[in-house]
DNA sequence: CTGCTAGAGTTGATATGTCAACAGCAGGAA
DNA sequence: TTCCTGCTGTTGACATATCAACTCTAGCAG
């Protein structure tokens, strides 16, 4: 019944829910694995590739630049997450540990997300999500 | 056409396409500006309440915690963006400069985001994502 | 008055993000 | 060969985010 919000209102919208709703999964994650934002999106993504991945093609999956992912390994690998072995490209893989980590987590984190994020959709606006992130 | 995304990717793909337009609004407002987004958000809300506010008052309008309000408004006080008058209470107030920068760069922001986000949105969408943003 | 408590802000340490500059290397063009 | 050029990755400086610990002050109970 109020105003449709306006282009910039709907933009802060999606800023506040964004940050809102990462904030409580990351917390859940955190809780229970001690690991970060950017630790956790690194292990899912290598997890998913198999485990290990050119470091540029980790780049290209996350849509990270190069300095930001080489900052972010360095940090990793000086925690055990990851080894990296370098060769005319570098090559990143999981540690064991961070294999069994992250197999661990996934069952939290998906329900995490479940509860603090699409628990909270209708089917249709859902759909309607899906459909325009898939476009931007 | 394609299976639909589960929880974990919808979640994934919001936070990529907040990454995505993120970069671009701002590539906008930093070139015609200077100012970033923590700079951005904060002139904004000011400007929106008049010009000032008690520091409290603006942590809860942003959803910012204490400390990052603290350590932002010290930078951005450092660079004449802002002024603080302690009281009981402290009190945060555009300069005459902020305020003229924000007041010519709201139509440009506007346009920013109408291009790069809501111009990509169906109307279904909007309204979608409108209400499913506002109970998040 | 003394002491307690809660709210408001600050500070310092550390993690993360961004930018510009640099290093190393492969594949050509000259 | 030498000299480009593009790709990959690192580094250092700085801006921003987060966490714990601290100060200060206003009330308020005893």
């Amino acid at each position: 019944m109020s105003t449709p919000p306006s282009d910039l209102e709907l933009w802060f919208a999606l800023k506040r829910a964004h940050e809102v709703v990462r904030a409580r999964v990351l917390a859940d994650v955190a809780e229970s694995s001690g690991l970060s934002e950017p630790d956790l999106v690194i292990l899912v993504q290598l997890d998913k590739a198999g485990g290990r991945l050119r470091q540029s093609e980790l780049a290209a999956a996350l849509g990270w630049d190069r300095t930001r992912l080489s900052h972010q390994l360095t940090r990793m690998a000086s925690r055990d997450l990851l080894t990296r072995d370098r060769g005319a490209t570098v090559t990143v893989a999981l540690t064991e540990a961070a294999h069994a980590l992250i197999t661990a987590l996934q069952p939290r984190l998906e329900s995490a997300v479940q509860r603090h994020f699409t628990s909270h959709l209708t089917p249709a606006e859902r759909q309607a999500i899906g459909s325009a992130l898939s476009r931007l």
